[in-house]
DNA sequence: GTCTATAATTCGATAGAC
DNA sequence: GTCTATCGAATTATAGAC
């Protein structure tokens, strides 16, 4: 692991854990045992490091749920791929999810518009998912922004290590089952 | 509105949309056009405030699971209350619920290992409806604490305003469907 | 890349007059 | 309850020597 890796590394984890805002550079530097003026060897500055681990993560999850998109696969195996993102993502990449998840309020200004817009597009991106499978009779006819604001809040807490470490191929079918079935017997 | 309800009611906003670290004394007094040092007419401590605000929602959240739990309800009616419980919550008082379910992390100390505790038992409290409707037969054989994690998840999106303001009664019944039967039309 | 030193600002909170 | 004034600590960030 190079020194930048290892700078990342304790970065994502204290933000994580104690949030963007309640994160010091003098955490940071005290978890790396050396002096806060040596942390901007590698960023020019916190707020930096989280515009661009935001932008960085928001583009996977655009880059994934296009493929997704422009497959020919049914809208219910579209949707069960969406999930298995979800999983993957958030096992592979569970700090930055978190992040993700949490802490883009404290983007700023133009920023934090982008962000949002973003955010927006992506949500659209699922929501036409589900109209599409209501349309070809997959889905129930539901209201689809309840719906994907249901299902993305469902997804949340995907990060959250303790379930995480489980074999994801199990998790991820136990998640499918949840949401296309829900956990009624009847 | 009192002084002190005109207080709670600026500070709460501000907390819920900046979140706890990120809104500062001064914004809190800027917000409320007075100078800082009144603030503390108000509350003894930032600290404080969230203190109490926290432990105040997490006893209405036990208060009313407990009275569900005491019920002669069966299990899946039982859910259907915890559903209810949170509609309803997050209608009457979004903001609280909001910053329950984010800014917990910034307690300090004791005060945060009470918090964790409490947070246990309330999920434990829901596990044991779901496994009580495992064994009645209510429910599907499924993996307790996974779905615990995954229902108390859906429920997050809830405080978020746009989707609240529509018919309480309407949107506990579209919930309660989701959880109990998911989106698929198989 | 690492350190010392420090600038410049912001923060929570208090003292004391009115 | 409100204000002025201010303290002491914490915070982000930079300059410059090694």
């Amino acid at each position: 692991m190079t020194k930048k890796e290892h700078f990342n590394n304790v970065v994502l984890s204290l933000i994580h854990e104690r949030g963007f805002k309640a994160t010091t550079m003098r955490d940071i530097a005290s978890a790396l045992k050396c002096d806060v003026s040596n942390l901007y060897n590698y960023i020019s500055s916190k707020q930096v490091f989280l515009e661009e681990l935001l932008f960085m993560m928001n583009d996977q999850f655009h880059t994934r749920i296009d493929q997704i998109m422009q497959s020919n696969l049914t809208p219910d195996k579209q949707l069960q791929e969406v999930i298995r993102m979800y999983v993957e993502f958030s096992h592979q990449q569970p700090r930055e999810v978190g992040i993700l998840l949490n802490e883009w309020k404290h983007l700023r200004g133009e920023q934090l518009a982008r962000f949002n817009k973003e955010k927006h597009k992506f949500e659209k991106k699922i929501s036409a998912i589900i109209k599409n499978g209501i349309k070809s009779g997959h889905f129930k006819s539901l209201n689809v922004r309840l719906i994907t604001h249901f299902m993305l809040s469902s997804l949340r807490m995907l990060f959250i290590h303790s379930e995480i470490n489980k074999n994801t191929l199990q998790l991820q079918s136990e998640i499918s089952e949840y949401i296309l079935h829900g956990i009624s017997n009847n």
